[in-house]
DNA sequence: ATAAACCTTTGAGTTAACTCTAATGCAATA
DNA sequence: TATTGCATTAGAGTTAACTCAAAGGTTTAT
C-alpha cells in the first residue's frame, strides 16, 4: 500500500509541503498514486528522498539534483554520468569542510583574543583584540 | 586616508553592494566618512569584514553578527557575553563538520554502488543501486 | 450521517541575503 | 570645461527554498 505524504515527511523529516514542493520541482517522478490521486510511498522512494536530503544538505542546489533523477529516469546508460556528478559534488564536500576548518581556526583564535582582552580590562590595561 | 568602497570590496572579496547592504543592516557602525560623504574603510575595518565574512560563512545569521557589533560598541564590559556567542557558534561549526562527514560517506559509498552497478548491466546482470 | 482528520491542487506569501536601478553629486583627466 | 568614472541614497527586484491558505474531495470514527 506504501505510505502516505504525512508517514513519508515523518520518516524523512521533511514536511508535507517541502515533499510537494520537491514533487512540482519534479524531484519525485517514480512517486505512485493511489485510484483517488493519493501519493503512495515505497521504502525505494524514502531511499530517494535520503539522497536527496544528503546532496541538498551538501549544498546541491535542486536544480542539479532533478539533473539526477533525470538521468536515472532514462536508464542505466547513464550510470556513469550520474556518477561523474556524485564525484564532482564530492570534491566540493571536501571543499567545504576545508573552508570550514578554517573558520574554525579563526573563531577559536578570536575565542583566545577575548580571554586575554578581558583579562588585560581587568587590570586596567590597554585592551586589544587584533590578532586573528 | 583609508580605502574607498571599490578598494574594500577588493580587500574583503565582497561586493560594493554587498558592504553598502552590511552598513545599512548596521555591521559596520565604525566606517568613517569623508567631508563629501564618502566612506572610508580603515585596515581595522578590514579585519571586521574578515571576521563577519568567516561568521557568515559558517552560518550565522546576519541578525545575530549584529548582535555581536552591538555588543562592541557598548564596550569592553561586553567581552565575556560576545565570547560566549563564539564559543556557542563554535559548537555549531564542529556540528556542521560533523554533519558533512558523515554526508561524505554516504556520497562516497553511492559513487561506489555506481561503479557496481555499471560493471553489472554492462554484464547483463541486474542492477542495483541500493545499499546505502 | 456528520464531524474530524486526512488528502489534493493552484497560486500567493515569506525569508535571507543580496543585487540592481535611478537620480544625483563629486573627482580626475584630455 | 566636458566627459568619464566613482561615490551617494532610497527603494525596487531577484533568487532559492520553502510555507501557507483556500477550496475542495476522501477516509475514519462516532
Amino acid at each position: 500500500m506504501g505510505y502516505t505524504i504525512a508517514q513519508a515527511a515523518e520518516k524523512s523529516k521533511l514536511s508535507c509541503y517541502t515533499l510537494r514542493y520537491y514533487d512540482k520541482e519534479g524531484l519525485l517522478p517514480f512517486i505512485e498514486r493511489s485510484e483517488k490521486g493519493y501519493r503512495e510511498f515505497s521504502d525505494s522512494d524514502l531511499e530517494w528522498l535520503a539522497l536527496i536530503s544528503c546532496l541538498k544538505n551538501t549544498g546541491m542546489p535542486i536544480k542539479q539534483i532533478k539533473e539526477i533523477i533525470e538521468l536515472t529516469v532514462e536508464g542505466n546508460e547513464t550510470l556513469p554520468q550520474r556518477q561523474q556528478i556524485l564525484v564532482e559534488h564530492r570534491q566540493t564536500v571536501l571543499q567545504q569542510i576545508a573552508a570550514l576548518q578554517k573558520h574554525l581556526e579563526k573563531i577559536d583564535c578570536k575565542i583566545n583574543l577575548y580571554d586575554n582582552a578581558y583579562k588585560a580590562y581587568g587590570e586596567g590595561k590597554p585592551v586589544s583584540l587584533t590578532g586573528c
